[in-house]
DNA sequence: CCTACCGATCGGTAGG
DNA sequence: CCTACCGATCGGTAGG
């Protein structure tokens, strides 16, 4: 598997998994070269600087992330089963690659203008697509609730947690914690719509 | 106000707005002498070391969310009732001081051995403590779920992004934000009990 | 991919 | 609270 992955991915690879152990900042050059076992310099004939692989990282995941939704949205009917699907769609690109969805998440302030306008403006058109179908299942009678921006802000931050103990050899699936978070979101925690999950999870930290 | 305040409360107000707006890291000493008009090497006159502020803001945190929840968990009597109290009193400490309560969430891991441990440990006691009150409200059947360590996960990751965009003087009270958090994570998206919120949110960025 | 190195900046100390 | 300064380390470049 690794046979195939060129020094520029192995770089980003190596690179995201130190941003969310320590964080950008905190991670040096010296300490990538050294977990690569070459030396800080020879890094830079294959990238140009440490923030373009925070780049590249970010932007990448922006659209993993848009692509997932793209093909959630495109074939449910109610709001509910769209809210599911963006649900699933969203916890799939997250479990995918837990390191890269930390950068994603946390590290993209230490991106420079103009890399962090386009950011915030991605982020906002992402949420912005979860809002219209909050709205849309408003409109229907399906959801009820007053604010479609504090519920869809809400739902993500319940969502993005995931990446701090998901590992492939856990217990449950990608898509039985979708399921899990479906039901607790939608449903609440008072609801009898019970679900049968393992009560084992992999242990964060 | 500010009267009142002694230089090492100064510092570490002023640090933690900057630990917030870029991380631990990334604030150097210079930038924090830079905020308080005075050299680097004066600051050390008050405080031992950069990562000493950090340890007195996460455990200062950490000290006040205890207290809230004792509070909170002191008068109520249905698993319902009291998870409302620890969600409420949650939301009070995180929106009492904003830029306090994101550095404790996100700057932790900057601390030291022993203190990381330490931080690590209250973290899974306060964790643990919103265990139980799920873990009663399954067994006296308020609660529907089959694994209290994802809820109470799900839950607290569905408050804690509430720094990121709360002002004091924005349109909703601490007390009705954390109505309609516990509406939505008791009740879900599908139930019909609507709340009235003002729709017009503090933005967010 | 390496050696050799750059100027800038880091957290922190000495001594007043 | 300041000046003056420390050794270490930072991201990155030159030249091979």
């Amino acid at each position: 598997m690794e046979a195939t992955l060129s020094r520029k991915e192995q770089i980003e690879i190596t690179a995201t998994s130190l941003f969310k152990k320590k964080g950008f900042s905190a991670t040096s050059m010296r300490d990538l070269a050294n977990a690569l076992g070459i030396e800080a310099a020879s890094i830079y004939s294959h990238i140009k600087s440490k923030e373009e692989i925070l780049q590249r990282v970010c932007f990448r995941m922006a659209d993993e992330f848009f692509e997932a939704l793209d093909t959630a949205e495109g074939s449910e009917s109610t709001a509910t089963d769209c809210l599911k699907a963006a649900i699933a769609a969203h916890v799939q690109v997250l479990t995918k690659n837990t390191a890269a969805s930390a950068v994603f998440l946390h590290e993209w302030r230490h991106l420079s203008e103009p890399h962090l306008s386009t950011y915030l403006a991605l982020r906002d058109k992402y949420e912005a697509r979860f809002r219209e179908i909050i709205r849309s299942g408003i409109e229907k009678g399906e959801f009820f609730l007053a604010d479609e921006k504090f519920a869809v802000l809400t739902i993500l931050s319940g969502l993005n947690w995931i990446h701090t103990w998901y590992k492939p050899e856990g217990k449950m699936t990608p898509e039985e914690i979708a399921e899990n978070l479906s039901a607790m979101l939608l449903n609440g925690l008072t609801s009898s719509q019970e679900l049968t999950i393992p009560d084992t999870l992999t242990q964060s930290n």
